[in-house]
DNA sequence: CTGTTAGCGCTTTCAC
DNA sequence: GTGAAAGCGCTAACAG
């Protein structure tokens, strides 16, 4: 029922309808919509006018089905309320989406069951898969790779087989912190993370120590909150301020515990930051400009990191057999008033 | 090339290979995985076992194509550096994902070409498509609507055509807001909003006014900042504190620009928040809750809202024809400190 | 309840 | 460069 007279605008053009119009094979119209034709320019402009006019769209379903080119992308993410988080799967629909590629936002939380989650992805298809969660479960990417889902992880540890990477030089982070740290003044050093810190902490936080001690400044106290967020990077201040006075350089592993970190040091001090006390971290997220915090910070560019997320990804789907490659992103150093010299 | 002895287990399980292993027809296979089925125990228990030692999945692309149904839904959503919209984003995704939809997450920004996006639409055939966007290009809207394709508004005027809608009861926030700031002390009120409102927060001003007016409390002065951003809220308070020195209350439109006017008032007064003036706002996103600014809002759960839009959306692609649904969701008062009274 | 028979809309050899 | 034919993997009628 209600084919012919349901709606106002028939749905359900198909390539036949438009090769009648045009005069034309069905084969004639999947060329002109495919991107390396072989059509003259005259059929082309025939089926383009003829498509046009009956308001046609190639089904990508029934193309996929063929072509086994779904263009859809998978994007598993999780904490969304971390700004940066949130910048990233922003970026990275939009370049997906600006290659012609399809984002389907999967976001999943630690103990979720990732069965569902892999079974998803097969049904539909998937041309690859992104993966930013921090904490995915290794389970989908392990059936990835063994199913040959082109996968990208963004900043995360190599794991047992071989996958394309593409990490920010979390090294060069953590070495610029005790750096700039340093450089603003400050000799007692400690660091800000979480209880189950991710890859790409440990290595910030590796780096951290290690430039500590080549400079002489030596230990470097931990502060430690629960979780990689506003409420942990609080409660680390916690620990600075009932333990931990003499500290006056803290390297806080994201922007978004130092926000945390620094209005306890506003709050339950307070202590004057940058006179009292430096801070520095990682991300650069909008809020870390904000003049309350005017954070100095290592900015990771989530757009640019995008893009080289995706070209990863569309040269894997190219070439399904070639080594895993490992793609290194520079950061910068933006200096605010959290480590300027008083 | 590459098909025989490519990837170390074989892709492209057909439901023919498990229909040949479980001595049963295809068709018994395809109603094994179709939710209302009519399949015997037996046969059901057998194709279960032999589709499992297959690694067989359903080829969603492949019955979409038949069935009609792919239960795909694009988010069209925006501005997702407000944490108020990232978050309603990922409640949005985890609603759908639970109910076996699959969210495609297309940003729009303002003046951005909607054609390729309502293509994009039609060429997944999805199942329906939910609006977020302040600024929803209404040709995509209407296209949608043209072409049958179940859609959801969320917070948005009614269009041309009628269509579903859920709303936040902006009236009530409205109402609540002046309400609240009076009983508070405020008796000389504002409120703060952008240049280009969108619906809703026209009419969270709008009854705002009203109950002002009820009140006895006017004239109500107006601050704008030009985004609905931090900065914006923190440029409406430079118009206070340059301006209109007397004002006491402040009805701010979001808490993301409420973030900037308390930071405002702070820096740049400083004025002491509840002593020398009252702030409400709207959302409860996780910064309200902060101590260091302690707002007092009116909460739009966006669990709660993402479960009512995905409920209506999946009325309507249930029962296309039916009249357009309008749903109310009620908002709940948040008592913090900036609104104490001292 | 089950198998058989037709396609869904498209791309892609393959001759011409 | 173009058309005809042959499916991609699946579901939905229809008999049995």
């Amino acid at each position: 029922m209600a084919t012919e007279k349901e709606g106002p605008s028939h749905r359900k053009v198909t390539s036949v309808d438009v090769a009648k119009l045009a005069g034309v094979s069905r084969s004639a119209v999947s060329r002109t919509f495919t991107a390396d034709a072989s059509v003259s320019k005259q059929t082309r402009e025939k089926v383009l006018r003829a498509a046009q006019e009956l308001g046609y769209r190639v089904n990508k379903l029934a193309s996929s089905l063929i072509s086994n080119r779904s263009d859809l992308v998978g994007i598993i993410a999780s904490n969304m309320d971390n700004p940066f988080r949130a910048q990233q799967v922003e970026s990275l629909s939009r370049v997906l989406l600006s290659r012609g590629l399809k984002p389907i936002l999967l976001l999943v939380e630690g103990a979720e069951d990732p069965s569902q989650i892999i079974g998803m992805l097969l049904e539909y298809n998937v041309s690859g898969v992104i993966v930013t969660s921090d904490t995915p479960p290794q389970s989908i990417c392990q059936e990835c790779i063994t199913l040959g889902v082109p996968m990208v992880l963004v900043n995360k540890a190599e794991s047992a087989t071989d996958v394309d990477r593409v990490l920010l030089d979390n090294h060069k982070s953590g070495v610029l912190a005790a750096i700039t740290l340093y450089e603003s003044g400050a000799r007692e050093m400690a660091f800000v993370t979480t209880e189950h810190p991710s890859y790409s902490l440990n290595v910030r936080i590796a780096s951290f120590i290690k430039q500590c001690e080549k400079l002489g400044l030596t230990p470097v106290t931990q502060l430690t909150g629960k979780l990689q967020n506003y409420q942990g990077g609080m409660s680390a201040c916690g620990q600075y301020l009932t333990k931990h006075r003499t500290v006056d350089g803290v390297f806080c592993v994201s922007d978004y515990m130092a926000l945390g970190f620094l209005d306890g040091l506003r709050l339950n001090g307070p202590v004057e930051v940058p006179a009292q006390m430096k801070v520095i971290s990682c991300d650069d997220i909008p809020q870390a400009s904000w003049p309350i915090y005017e954070l100095t910070t290592i900015r990771q560019d989530t757009h640019k990191l995008a893009v080289v997320v995706v070209d990863v990804l569309q040269e894997r789907i190219k070439q399904p057999n070639n080594p895993a490659a490992v793609k290194i992103l520079d950061v910068e150093l933006v200096h605010r008033n959290s480590t300027a010299t008083v």
